[in-house]
DNA sequence: TAGTGGTCTAGACCACCCC
DNA sequence: GGGTGGTCTAGACCACTAA
Protein backbone atom coordinates (compact mmCIF):
# COMPACT_ATOMS: atom_id res chain seq x y z
CA UNK A 1 0.00 0.00 0.00
CA UNK A 2 2.69 2.42 1.16
CA UNK A 3 4.76 3.95 -1.90
CA UNK A 4 8.63 3.84 -1.06
CA UNK A 5 9.77 6.74 1.14
CA UNK A 6 11.68 9.58 -0.81
CA UNK A 7 15.21 10.30 0.60
CA UNK A 8 16.46 13.67 0.50
CA UNK A 9 18.95 12.12 -1.77
CA UNK A 10 16.48 11.93 -3.90
CA UNK A 11 14.92 15.36 -4.17
CA UNK A 12 18.86 16.47 -3.99
CA UNK A 13 19.93 14.17 -7.64
CA UNK A 14 16.90 15.46 -8.93
CA UNK A 15 17.29 19.10 -8.72
CA UNK A 16 20.65 18.89 -9.54
CA UNK A 17 20.10 17.32 -12.67
CA UNK A 18 17.61 19.93 -13.37
CA UNK A 19 20.28 22.38 -12.76
CA UNK A 20 22.32 20.58 -14.93
CA UNK A 21 20.15 19.71 -17.87
CA UNK A 22 18.86 23.75 -18.09
CA UNK A 23 15.48 23.01 -16.59
CA UNK A 24 16.67 25.77 -14.14
CA UNK A 25 18.96 28.18 -15.68
CA UNK A 26 21.89 30.11 -14.00
CA UNK A 27 20.05 33.05 -11.73
CA UNK A 28 16.39 31.23 -12.23
CA UNK A 29 14.31 31.17 -9.43
CA UNK A 30 13.60 27.29 -8.19
CA UNK A 31 9.96 26.60 -6.87
CA UNK A 32 9.65 26.70 -3.22
CA UNK A 33 10.13 24.20 -0.39
CA UNK A 34 6.05 23.41 -0.30
CA UNK A 35 5.81 22.93 -3.83
CA UNK A 36 8.80 20.59 -4.04
CA UNK A 37 7.90 18.62 -1.47
CA UNK A 38 4.45 18.02 -2.97
CA UNK A 39 5.42 17.31 -6.04
CA UNK A 40 8.03 14.51 -5.08
CA UNK A 41 5.66 13.61 -2.35
CA UNK A 42 7.65 14.38 0.65
CA UNK A 43 7.56 15.94 3.58
CA UNK A 44 8.96 19.94 3.68
CA UNK A 45 11.77 18.63 5.82
CA UNK A 46 12.99 16.38 3.32
CA UNK A 47 13.47 18.59 0.58
CA UNK A 48 14.94 21.37 2.81
CA UNK A 49 17.87 19.27 3.88
CA UNK A 50 18.29 18.62 0.26
CA UNK A 51 18.74 22.08 -1.02
CA UNK A 52 20.51 23.17 2.46
CA UNK A 53 23.12 20.87 1.40
CA UNK A 54 23.14 22.06 -2.13
CA UNK A 55 23.82 25.31 -0.95
CA UNK A 56 26.64 23.93 1.37
CA UNK A 57 27.83 23.12 -1.81
CA UNK A 58 27.36 26.47 -3.09
CA UNK A 59 25.19 25.05 -5.68
CA UNK A 60 22.26 27.39 -4.70
CA UNK A 61 21.60 30.60 -2.94
CA UNK A 62 19.01 30.57 -0.32
CA UNK A 63 17.01 33.49 0.97
CA UNK A 64 14.26 34.12 3.02
CA UNK A 65 11.17 35.47 1.32
CA UNK A 66 13.03 35.48 -1.65
CA UNK A 67 13.41 31.82 -2.13
CA UNK A 68 16.08 29.51 -3.77
CA UNK A 69 18.03 30.75 -7.06
CA UNK A 70 20.48 28.62 -8.63
CA UNK A 71 23.71 30.66 -8.36
CA UNK A 72 25.21 32.52 -11.34
CA UNK A 73 28.66 32.54 -10.70
CA UNK A 74 29.21 29.11 -9.14
CA UNK A 75 31.62 30.56 -6.07
CA UNK A 76 31.89 26.84 -5.08
CA UNK A 77 34.10 25.33 -2.75
CA UNK A 78 36.73 22.99 -2.62
CA UNK A 79 37.01 20.18 -0.01
CA UNK A 80 40.61 18.90 0.63
CA UNK A 81 41.66 15.78 2.89
CA UNK A 82 44.55 16.60 4.57
CA UNK A 83 46.01 13.40 5.56
CA UNK A 84 48.72 12.92 8.22
CA UNK A 85 51.67 12.54 5.59
CA UNK A 86 52.53 9.01 6.69
CA UNK A 87 48.87 8.27 5.77
CA UNK A 88 49.33 9.82 2.45
CA UNK A 89 53.10 8.21 1.30
CA UNK A 90 51.47 4.18 2.43
CA UNK A 91 48.44 5.25 0.50
CA UNK A 92 51.17 5.09 -2.50
CA UNK A 93 52.51 1.93 -1.57
CA UNK A 94 55.74 3.08 -0.88
CA UNK A 95 56.96 2.84 2.84
CA UNK A 96 57.17 5.84 5.28
CA UNK A 97 60.58 6.78 6.91
CA UNK A 98 60.80 9.58 9.32
CA UNK A 99 64.60 11.60 9.74
CA UNK A 100 65.02 13.95 12.08
CA UNK A 101 67.76 16.55 11.06
CA UNK A 102 68.26 18.94 13.62
CA UNK A 103 66.41 20.15 16.92
CA UNK A 104 67.34 22.96 18.48
CA UNK A 105 65.45 24.96 21.51
CA UNK A 106 65.16 28.21 20.14
CA UNK A 107 63.56 31.43 20.77
CA UNK A 108 60.98 32.72 19.10
CA UNK A 109 61.89 34.91 15.71
CA UNK A 110 59.98 38.10 15.30
CA UNK A 111 58.32 37.31 12.07
CA UNK A 112 56.91 34.40 13.52
CA UNK A 113 55.92 35.98 16.99
CA UNK A 114 53.90 38.13 15.02
CA UNK A 115 52.07 35.50 13.12
CA UNK A 116 51.31 33.62 16.52
CA UNK A 117 50.21 36.79 18.10
CA UNK A 118 52.77 35.84 21.10
CA UNK A 119 56.03 37.58 22.58
CA UNK A 120 59.63 37.39 20.50
CA UNK A 121 61.90 35.03 21.94
CA UNK A 122 59.67 32.97 23.55
CA UNK A 123 61.21 29.21 24.04
CA UNK A 124 60.56 26.97 21.51
CA UNK A 125 61.19 23.78 20.27
CA UNK A 126 62.54 23.98 16.60
CA UNK A 127 63.01 21.01 14.38
CA UNK A 128 63.94 20.45 10.39
CA UNK A 129 62.99 16.98 9.65
CA UNK A 130 63.02 14.42 6.60
CA UNK A 131 59.78 12.37 5.39
CA UNK A 132 60.58 9.93 2.55
CA UNK A 133 58.74 7.51 0.52
CA UNK A 134 60.39 4.82 -0.29
CA UNK A 135 64.06 6.40 -1.12
CA UNK A 136 62.34 9.54 -2.69
CA UNK A 137 62.89 12.39 -0.50
CA UNK A 138 59.20 13.47 -0.20
CA UNK A 139 59.08 16.27 2.17
CA UNK A 140 60.83 18.81 3.94
CA UNK A 141 59.63 20.61 7.50
CA UNK A 142 60.27 23.09 9.18
CA UNK A 143 58.66 23.03 12.27
CA UNK A 144 58.25 25.41 15.82
CA UNK A 145 56.66 24.06 19.17
CA UNK A 146 55.44 26.59 21.75
CA UNK A 147 56.68 25.28 24.53
CA UNK A 148 54.39 27.98 26.89
CA UNK A 149 51.07 25.64 25.22
CA UNK A 150 53.15 22.31 25.12
CA UNK A 151 55.68 22.45 27.91
CA UNK A 152 56.02 18.77 27.27
CA UNK A 153 58.00 18.87 23.90
CA UNK A 154 60.70 20.16 25.67
CA UNK A 155 61.52 16.77 27.25
CA UNK A 156 60.95 14.84 23.94
CA UNK A 157 63.97 13.93 21.59
CA UNK A 158 61.85 13.71 18.19
CA UNK A 159 64.21 11.46 16.78
CA UNK A 160 61.50 8.80 16.30
CA UNK A 161 58.28 9.88 16.25
CA UNK A 162 57.48 13.10 13.57
CA UNK A 163 56.46 15.74 15.82
CA UNK A 164 53.20 15.76 13.96
CA UNK A 165 51.87 12.16 14.94
CA UNK A 166 53.50 13.35 18.42
CA UNK A 167 50.98 16.33 18.57
CA UNK A 168 47.73 14.98 16.98
CA UNK A 169 48.36 12.33 19.65
CA UNK A 170 48.83 14.56 22.29
CA UNK A 171 47.87 18.48 22.41
CA UNK A 172 44.11 18.95 21.20
CA UNK A 173 43.49 22.00 18.87
CA UNK A 174 40.87 23.98 17.95
CA UNK A 175 41.93 26.33 14.98
CA UNK A 176 43.62 25.87 11.96
CA UNK A 177 44.90 28.14 9.54
CA UNK A 178 46.29 26.43 6.40
CA UNK A 179 48.01 28.51 3.49
CA UNK A 180 49.61 27.16 0.35
CA UNK A 181 51.87 29.12 -2.09
CA UNK A 182 55.39 28.09 -4.32
CA UNK A 183 58.87 28.63 -2.97
CA UNK A 184 62.62 28.48 -5.01
CA UNK A 185 64.59 25.93 -2.98
CA UNK A 186 66.88 26.96 -1.01
CA UNK A 187 70.45 25.53 -1.74
CA UNK A 188 70.02 23.53 1.66
CA UNK A 189 66.65 22.33 0.71
CA UNK A 190 67.16 21.61 -2.63
CA UNK A 191 69.74 19.44 -1.68
CA UNK A 192 67.76 17.42 1.06
CA UNK A 193 64.98 16.73 -1.53
CA UNK A 194 67.63 15.88 -4.13
CA UNK A 195 66.44 18.75 -6.40
CA UNK A 196 67.96 21.22 -8.32
CA UNK A 197 68.81 24.63 -6.90
CA UNK A 198 65.76 26.75 -7.41
CA UNK A 199 63.52 24.51 -8.04
CA UNK A 200 59.48 25.33 -7.51
CA UNK A 201 58.44 23.69 -4.72
CA UNK A 202 54.72 23.18 -3.60
CA UNK A 203 54.26 24.94 -0.35
CA UNK A 204 51.99 24.22 2.77
CA UNK A 205 52.03 26.11 6.00
CA UNK A 206 49.92 25.04 9.29
CA UNK A 207 49.67 27.13 12.14
CA UNK A 208 47.22 25.89 15.35
CA UNK A 209 46.06 27.15 17.96
CA UNK A 210 44.47 26.06 21.57
CA UNK A 211 41.43 28.07 21.88
CA UNK A 212 43.90 31.68 21.76
CA UNK A 213 47.05 29.59 22.53
CA UNK A 214 49.01 29.04 19.73
CA UNK A 215 50.84 25.42 20.00
CA UNK A 216 52.84 25.15 16.56
CA UNK A 217 53.78 26.42 13.47
CA UNK A 218 54.83 24.00 10.38
CA UNK A 219 56.10 24.79 7.13
CA UNK A 220 56.30 21.98 5.13
CA UNK A 221 58.24 22.11 1.27
CA UNK A 222 57.25 18.88 -1.05
CA UNK A 223 59.28 17.18 -3.77
CA UNK A 224 59.07 19.10 -7.02
CA UNK A 225 56.19 17.28 -8.94
CA UNK A 226 53.98 17.17 -6.21
CA UNK A 227 50.62 17.64 -6.49
CA UNK A 228 47.64 18.27 -4.03
CA UNK A 229 44.62 17.21 -6.26
CA UNK A 230 40.77 17.20 -5.19
CA UNK A 231 37.23 16.41 -6.73
CA UNK A 232 34.65 18.92 -5.57
CA UNK B 1 6.77 29.33 31.50
CA UNK B 2 8.56 27.63 28.29
CA UNK B 3 12.29 27.17 28.23
CA UNK B 4 14.26 28.69 25.95
CA UNK B 5 14.48 26.16 22.71
CA UNK B 6 17.68 24.90 22.90
CA UNK B 7 19.83 24.96 18.93
CA UNK B 8 21.36 22.26 17.22
CA UNK B 9 24.39 25.00 17.36
CA UNK B 10 24.31 25.17 21.49
CA UNK B 11 24.46 21.17 21.00
CA UNK B 12 28.00 22.32 18.37
CA UNK B 13 29.69 24.32 20.45
CA UNK B 14 29.07 22.38 23.87
CA UNK B 15 30.42 19.09 22.11
CA UNK B 16 33.47 21.42 20.98
CA UNK B 17 34.33 22.25 23.93
CA UNK B 18 34.45 19.40 25.67
CA UNK B 19 36.49 17.87 23.24
CA UNK B 20 38.70 21.08 23.37
CA UNK B 21 38.76 20.88 27.32
CA UNK B 22 39.56 17.55 27.32
CA UNK B 23 36.26 16.00 28.78
CA UNK B 24 35.78 13.48 26.19
CA UNK B 25 39.77 12.81 24.54
CA UNK B 26 40.67 11.88 21.74
CA UNK B 27 40.07 8.22 20.92
CA UNK B 28 36.72 8.37 23.69
CA UNK B 29 33.09 6.97 22.88
CA UNK B 30 30.83 10.16 23.82
CA UNK B 31 27.59 9.60 24.78
CA UNK B 32 24.68 8.24 22.80
CA UNK B 33 21.93 10.60 20.96
CA UNK B 34 19.58 10.18 23.36
CA UNK B 35 21.73 10.60 26.60
CA UNK B 36 22.82 13.76 24.90
CA UNK B 37 19.16 14.82 23.90
CA UNK B 38 18.03 14.03 27.55
CA UNK B 39 21.08 16.48 29.44
CA UNK B 40 20.35 19.45 26.86
CA UNK B 41 16.84 18.93 27.14
CA UNK B 42 16.20 19.11 23.25
CA UNK B 43 14.78 16.31 20.47
CA UNK B 44 17.19 13.79 19.58
CA UNK B 45 16.94 15.45 15.72
CA UNK B 46 18.71 18.28 17.52
CA UNK B 47 21.73 16.44 18.56
CA UNK B 48 21.57 14.52 15.76
CA UNK B 49 22.22 17.36 13.21
CA UNK B 50 24.88 18.83 15.76
CA UNK B 51 26.88 15.48 15.85
CA UNK B 52 26.44 15.09 12.08
CA UNK B 53 28.03 18.55 11.31
CA UNK B 54 30.78 17.62 13.34
CA UNK B 55 30.68 14.35 11.53
CA UNK B 56 31.29 16.18 8.40
CA UNK B 57 34.10 18.38 9.29
CA UNK B 58 36.15 15.48 10.32
CA UNK B 59 36.04 16.31 14.55
CA UNK B 60 34.39 12.78 15.12
CA UNK B 61 33.65 9.44 13.67
CA UNK B 62 29.91 7.81 14.11
CA UNK B 63 29.19 4.34 13.39
CA UNK B 64 25.80 2.46 14.24
CA UNK B 65 25.91 0.56 17.19
CA UNK B 66 29.59 1.38 17.68
CA UNK B 67 28.54 5.15 18.71
CA UNK B 68 30.03 8.37 18.32
CA UNK B 69 34.16 8.82 18.93
CA UNK B 70 36.49 11.88 18.95
CA UNK B 71 38.96 11.20 16.08
CA UNK B 72 42.23 10.70 17.02
CA UNK B 73 44.08 11.45 13.70
CA UNK B 74 41.49 14.47 12.53
CA UNK B 75 41.98 13.77 8.75
CA UNK B 76 40.85 17.00 8.84
CA UNK B 77 39.21 18.81 5.88
CA UNK B 78 40.23 22.25 4.56
CA UNK B 79 37.89 24.25 2.71
CA UNK B 80 38.60 26.29 -0.40
CA UNK B 81 36.33 29.15 -0.95
CA UNK B 82 37.34 29.42 -4.80
CA UNK B 83 36.00 32.53 -6.10
CA UNK B 84 36.36 34.39 -9.44
CA UNK B 85 39.54 35.85 -10.15
CA UNK B 86 37.79 39.34 -10.23
CA UNK B 87 35.68 39.08 -6.94
CA UNK B 88 39.39 37.76 -5.45
CA UNK B 89 41.21 40.86 -7.09
CA UNK B 90 38.51 43.28 -6.18
CA UNK B 91 38.35 41.90 -2.71
CA UNK B 92 41.78 43.63 -1.99
CA UNK B 93 40.62 46.85 -3.39
CA UNK B 94 42.66 46.83 -6.46
CA UNK B 95 41.14 47.21 -9.81
CA UNK B 96 40.76 44.08 -12.04
CA UNK B 97 41.57 44.20 -15.82
CA UNK B 98 41.52 41.57 -18.08
CA UNK B 99 43.85 41.21 -21.17
CA UNK B 100 43.34 38.34 -23.89
CA UNK B 101 46.94 37.34 -25.64
CA UNK B 102 46.13 34.90 -27.95
CA UNK B 103 43.10 32.85 -29.53
CA UNK B 104 43.60 30.10 -31.57
CA UNK B 105 41.31 27.43 -32.74
CA UNK B 106 43.76 24.25 -31.89
CA UNK B 107 43.53 20.77 -32.49
CA UNK B 108 43.14 18.81 -28.67
CA UNK B 109 47.14 17.81 -28.16
CA UNK B 110 47.51 14.38 -26.96
CA UNK B 111 48.22 15.05 -23.14
CA UNK B 112 45.30 16.73 -22.93
CA UNK B 113 43.12 15.01 -25.22
CA UNK B 114 44.13 11.80 -22.40
CA UNK B 115 43.31 13.93 -19.27
CA UNK B 116 39.83 14.80 -20.55
CA UNK B 117 39.15 11.34 -22.48
CA UNK B 118 38.62 12.44 -26.07
CA UNK B 119 40.01 12.19 -29.15
CA UNK B 120 43.65 13.90 -29.78
CA UNK B 121 42.75 16.89 -32.28
CA UNK B 122 39.32 17.21 -31.52
CA UNK B 123 38.72 21.27 -31.98
CA UNK B 124 39.39 23.47 -29.27
CA UNK B 125 39.74 27.09 -28.25
CA UNK B 126 42.53 27.43 -27.39
CA UNK B 127 43.04 31.12 -25.20
CA UNK B 128 46.11 32.73 -23.55
CA UNK B 129 45.42 36.20 -21.20
CA UNK B 130 46.10 37.91 -18.55
CA UNK B 131 44.53 39.12 -15.24
CA UNK B 132 45.97 42.36 -13.47
CA UNK B 133 45.43 43.95 -10.13
CA UNK B 134 45.86 47.11 -11.22
CA UNK B 135 49.04 47.53 -12.88
CA UNK B 136 50.18 44.39 -11.08
CA UNK B 137 50.46 41.16 -13.31
CA UNK B 138 48.16 38.98 -11.32
CA UNK B 139 47.60 35.38 -12.96
CA UNK B 140 48.75 34.10 -16.48
CA UNK B 141 46.25 31.73 -17.74
CA UNK B 142 46.42 28.79 -20.58
CA UNK B 143 42.52 27.53 -21.15
CA UNK B 144 41.53 25.21 -23.67
CA UNK B 145 37.70 25.10 -24.68
CA UNK B 146 36.31 21.78 -25.79
CA UNK B 147 34.13 23.20 -28.76
CA UNK B 148 32.20 20.02 -29.16
CA UNK B 149 30.78 20.15 -25.57
CA UNK B 150 30.46 24.07 -26.66
CA UNK B 151 30.31 24.78 -29.65
CA UNK B 152 29.31 28.75 -28.96
CA UNK B 153 32.70 29.33 -28.24
CA UNK B 154 33.71 29.26 -31.68
CA UNK B 155 32.60 32.67 -32.41
CA UNK B 156 33.00 34.12 -29.55
CA UNK B 157 36.49 36.77 -29.49
CA UNK B 158 37.00 36.44 -25.59
CA UNK B 159 38.38 40.14 -26.03
CA UNK B 160 36.69 42.00 -23.43
CA UNK B 161 34.97 39.24 -21.59
CA UNK B 162 37.96 36.42 -19.50
CA UNK B 163 36.98 33.10 -20.75
CA UNK B 164 35.68 32.06 -16.72
CA UNK B 165 33.06 34.55 -16.81
CA UNK B 166 31.77 33.70 -20.02
CA UNK B 167 31.82 29.87 -19.38
CA UNK B 168 30.08 29.81 -15.93
CA UNK B 169 27.19 32.26 -17.42
CA UNK B 170 26.49 29.82 -20.58
CA UNK B 171 27.70 26.06 -19.83
CA UNK B 172 26.48 24.74 -16.78
CA UNK B 173 29.04 22.35 -15.27
CA UNK B 174 28.13 18.95 -12.74
CA UNK B 175 32.10 18.25 -12.21
CA UNK B 176 34.79 19.99 -11.34
CA UNK B 177 39.01 18.57 -10.61
CA UNK B 178 41.24 21.00 -9.11
CA UNK B 179 44.82 20.29 -8.47
CA UNK B 180 47.30 22.74 -7.10
CA UNK B 181 51.37 22.80 -7.83
CA UNK B 182 54.22 24.88 -8.08
CA UNK B 183 56.04 25.62 -11.16
CA UNK B 184 58.90 27.31 -12.50
CA UNK B 185 58.57 29.96 -14.86
CA UNK B 186 59.41 29.61 -18.51
CA UNK B 187 61.05 32.65 -19.85
CA UNK B 188 57.61 33.51 -21.56
CA UNK B 189 55.85 33.22 -18.46
CA UNK B 190 58.17 35.31 -16.71
CA UNK B 191 57.97 38.08 -18.95
CA UNK B 192 54.23 38.06 -18.49
CA UNK B 193 54.32 38.35 -14.91
CA UNK B 194 57.33 40.81 -14.64
CA UNK B 195 58.73 37.81 -12.51
CA UNK B 196 62.51 36.61 -12.59
CA UNK B 197 62.81 34.06 -14.92
CA UNK B 198 62.36 30.65 -12.91
CA UNK B 199 60.46 32.18 -10.23
CA UNK B 200 58.53 29.54 -8.29
CA UNK B 201 55.12 30.00 -9.17
CA UNK B 202 51.98 28.80 -7.08
CA UNK B 203 49.75 26.68 -10.43
CA UNK B 204 46.01 25.95 -10.18
CA UNK B 205 44.79 23.24 -12.86
CA UNK B 206 40.66 23.32 -13.25
CA UNK B 207 39.11 20.41 -15.00
CA UNK B 208 34.99 20.94 -15.71
CA UNK B 209 33.03 18.02 -17.04
CA UNK B 210 29.11 18.60 -17.80
CA UNK B 211 27.93 14.99 -17.02
CA UNK B 212 30.65 12.87 -19.03
CA UNK B 213 31.38 15.59 -21.30
CA UNK B 214 34.79 17.81 -20.54
CA UNK B 215 34.03 21.20 -20.68
CA UNK B 216 37.21 23.20 -20.41
CA UNK B 217 40.32 22.94 -18.42
CA UNK B 218 42.07 26.03 -17.35
CA UNK B 219 46.05 25.78 -15.99
CA UNK B 220 46.22 29.07 -13.68
CA UNK B 221 50.10 30.89 -13.07
CA UNK B 222 50.01 33.27 -10.40
CA UNK B 223 52.44 35.50 -9.63
CA UNK B 224 55.42 34.94 -7.68
CA UNK B 225 54.21 35.52 -3.73
CA UNK B 226 50.59 34.60 -4.11
CA UNK B 227 49.15 32.50 -1.21
CA UNK B 228 46.01 30.22 -0.89
CA UNK B 229 45.00 30.91 2.33
CA UNK B 230 42.03 29.00 4.65
CA UNK B 231 40.97 29.00 7.85
CA UNK B 232 39.17 25.37 8.82
C1' DT C 1 3.40 42.67 6.16
C1' DA C 2 3.22 38.50 4.03
C1' DG C 3 5.87 34.82 2.19
C1' DT C 4 9.87 32.06 2.39
C1' DG C 5 13.39 29.50 4.51
C1' DG C 6 15.28 27.99 9.37
C1' DT C 7 14.66 25.17 13.00
C1' DC C 8 12.61 22.33 16.77
C1' DT C 9 9.61 18.49 18.33
C1' DA C 10 7.87 13.87 19.14
C1' DG C 11 7.41 9.81 17.27
C1' DA C 12 8.48 6.19 14.20
C1' DC C 13 10.84 2.71 11.40
C1' DC C 14 15.00 1.07 9.44
C1' DA C 15 19.90 -0.41 8.51
C1' DC C 16 23.91 -1.47 10.09
C1' DC C 17 27.17 -3.80 12.78
C1' DC C 18 29.65 -4.83 17.21
C1' DC C 19 29.14 -8.05 20.93
C1' DG D 1 20.17 -9.79 19.09
C1' DG D 2 20.00 -5.45 20.35
C1' DG D 3 21.79 -0.92 20.53
C1' DT D 4 23.18 2.95 17.78
C1' DG D 5 22.95 6.22 14.26
C1' DG D 6 20.21 7.49 9.76
C1' DT D 7 16.26 9.23 8.09
C1' DC D 8 11.32 10.47 7.29
C1' DT D 9 6.95 12.62 8.88
C1' DA D 10 3.61 16.06 10.25
C1' DG D 11 3.08 19.90 12.51
C1' DA D 12 4.47 24.09 14.58
C1' DC D 13 6.60 28.52 15.46
C1' DC D 14 10.08 31.77 14.35
C1' DA D 15 13.19 35.10 11.72
C1' DC D 16 14.31 37.39 8.11
C1' DT D 17 13.52 40.31 4.22
C1' DA D 18 11.66 41.59 -0.31
C1' DA D 19 7.90 43.93 -1.98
Amino acid sequence: MSPPKVSYLDVKTQVLSRIHDGTWAPGATIPGEVELATEFGCARTTVNRALQELADEGIVDRRRKAGTRVKTSPTRQARFTIPLIRTEIEATGAAYRYALVDRQIAPCPPGLAAQLGIETNSPMVHLSCMHYADALAFQYEDRWINLETVPEAKAEPFDVINPNEWLVSRVPFSDVELSFSATNASASVADFLSAPDGSALFTAERTTWLQARPVTFARMLFHPGYRMTTLV
